[in-house]
DNA sequence: AGTCACAGCCAC
DNA sequence: AAACGTGGCTGTGACT
């Protein structure tokens, strides 16, 4: 695989070149993707502190400016304090959906070694563009360079926590399966439990007939609903929280069906054959990959690992995990956009729920419906709760900055997060729609742009997070590896002797992404890290 | 045999 | 308690 990316034009600059320039200067690399061309960098061992993705910049500046282009696959290094500008061009025959010409035979004939001439002039004119196009976004959004810099960080940190994987036990995974399902079956098919579970929901619901096959299709929500009306009994749908308002002596053993089959397809044993090797979980993450600039994962569903099943992540022998998440970070962020002064007074406290309970409903014990309240706020419920006008009234700014956020959306316009990414604009047709159809899109749109603002601005803060995080740990040890990301919470998989200085590297960094991210504001996010063994033990 | 919408549940 | 934001993933069932 090195091999193939050491390919030339003008000058010559192979993988090893590449490492040399890296640890005699840490330039920003600049390239169009950073899934495409890093892996094969880390595969050589080339390890890199920062690069420009031209990819992922032009998708946050394709709200402000026009058309994206499309250059080739390239890359180029801007050594810092310099105007020279290096160039290095990799890329395999991938690239042959884009006009390519073939530069010559690898060492061996190998005919994968291509590149393209005419992609490094086009690739420097856009970057350049884009620069340009950022210094003109800054003017409005000072903080959109640090959204610039920290996406392409994620996207490096996203390379490398695919390749390091998670720690995964396959014994403890199949132990779990085992209690839960019975051993693994031969061939595929049920598990034991699961089959019986299955036959006692079936009989229950057609008790008259019996034999091999099941009259009753628990995986079927048609079938389930036939079931039921046939027993006399009217679903509107087969979801666990309505089944369990109904009372027949099905209902158990479904839902517990349910709940055990979807371990089972979802995070079972063939899941493990698929994504886990070598005691690693490997996942593709993809930085930016849900509109908000949340992370999104294609494949082994790593944004998803059941409660149940986190008992498999383990730390190897020697090792520790470090792991943190920002408690309540979405409340927070709201005091901080809002800069609604209770609000971000309430932020003091480690438990910012209860504080709202106090200050709003002046009962602590409130607690739960405050925290179901602002949820609902931010989320755009459609009831008023006696919590919810209760938080209007005593944190109005807070509570305004949302409700200007749905009316932007449900008038068709766009809204921003703290640091400048745009939601997109809604379908120029949007309201091409019956009157009543218009309505429901207006109120559907309101409540995407009210979450937006409060989404995306916790993603930039996860995001400067993980930059900070990534260059500390990279100061630190080759060993100390962030091996798990979701949304606002970390885990680092590092030798036990380095778990005290993982833990401060962890705590500096979220200090740091509140302040740069949110600035002066007052407002506190708290990131308690620890060293656990098992990510079970966490909280 | 492949494609697609849908239902349903997992995570935050 | 009820079904309100962002997603991924899987089986069903209708379709080509």
């Amino acid at each position: 695989m090195a091999d193939a990316v050491g390919a030339s034009v003008g000058e010559v600059t192979r993988v090893d070149d590449l490492g040399e320039i890296e640890r005699a200067s840490s330039p920003r690399w600049v390239w169009w993707r950073t899934a495409e061309i890093y892996p094969a960098l880390l595969e050589a061992g080339v390890r890199v502190q920062r690069c420009h993705d031209l990819a992922a910049v032009q998708s946050l500046l394709r709200t402000y400016e026009g058309e994206p282009f499309v250059p080739p696959q390239s890359a180029l290094s801007e050594p810092a304090g310099s105007g020279a500008v290096q160039i290095s061009l990799f890329t395999d025959d991938e690239a042959a959906s884009k006009p390519s010409r073939r530069l010559g035979a690898g060492p061996d004939g190998d005919p994968a070694m291509y590149g393209t001439y005419f992609g490094l002039a086009e690739l420097r004119r856009h970057y350049a563009e884009q620069l340009a196009h950022i210094a003109r976004v800054r003017k409005a959004h000072p903080g959109f360079g640090l959204l610039v810099a920290a996406e392409s960080a994620a996207g490096l940190a996203a390379v490398e926590m695919g390749r390091a994987g998670l720690p995964w036990s396959t014994e403890i995974h199949d132990r779990v399966l085992t209690d839960l399902l019975g051993p693994r079956p031969q061939h595929h098919g049920r598990p034991r439990k699961l089959q019986v579970l299955a036959e006692e929901v079936s009989a229950l619901l057609a008790p008259e007939k019996t034999g091999p096959a099941l009259q009753v299709n628990p995986d079927s929500p048609a079938d389930v609903l036939k079931a039921f009306k046939r027993q006399g009994v009217t679903l509107t749908s087969t979801r666990a929280w309505e089944l369990k308002e109904v009372e027949h002596p099905a209902v158990a053993p479904l839902l517990r069906y349910k709940e055990l089959a979807r371990l089972h397809v979802a995070h079972g044993w063939g899941w493990q054959d698929q994504w886990v090797r070598q005691g690693r979980f490997h996942a593709e993450y993809v930085p930016g990959g849900v509109v908000t600039g949340r992370w999104a994962t294609s494949g082994g569903g790593a944004l998803q690992i059941p409660k149940v099943m986190r008992a498999c992540v383990v730390a190897d022998p020697g090792y520790v995990l470090v792991a943190a998440d920002a408690g309540q970070l979405e409340p927070r962020i709201l005091a901080a956009l809002s800069a609604d002064r209770g609000m971000i007074a309430a932020t003091a406290d480690a438990d910012m729920y209860t504080a709202l309970a106090r200050q709003a409903l002046g009962r602590p014990e409130a607690r739960n419906e405050a925290k179901i309240g602002l949820l609902a706020a931010m989320y755009g419920a459609r009831a008023n709760t006696p919590a919810m006008v209760a938080l209007k009234r005593r944190f109005p700014q807070a509570l305004d900055l949302l409700e200007r956020a749905a009316r932007t959306g449900e008038n068709g316009g766009i809204v921003r997060s703290v640091l400048g990414r745009t939601c997109p604009p809604p379908e120029p047709t949007w309201q091409e729609v019956p009157p009543e159809q218009a309505l429901a899109r207006s109120r559907a749109r309101g409540r995407f742009t009210r979450n937006f603002v409060i989404q995306a601005s916790a993603a930039d803060w996860a995001n400067a997070l993980v930059a900070g995080l990534r260059r500390r740990l990279i100061a630190l040890s080759d060993r100390a590896e962030l091996v798990f990301f979701q949304h606002d919470e970390v885990l680092v998989h590092a030798p036990a002797m380095l778990a005290e200085a993982v833990v401060a590297a962890i705590a500096d960094s979220g200090a740091e992404a509140t302040a740069l991210v949110l600035g002066d504001r007052g407002v506190r996010i708290p990131l308690a890290a620890a060293p656990i063994t098992s990510y079970a033990d966490k909280n």
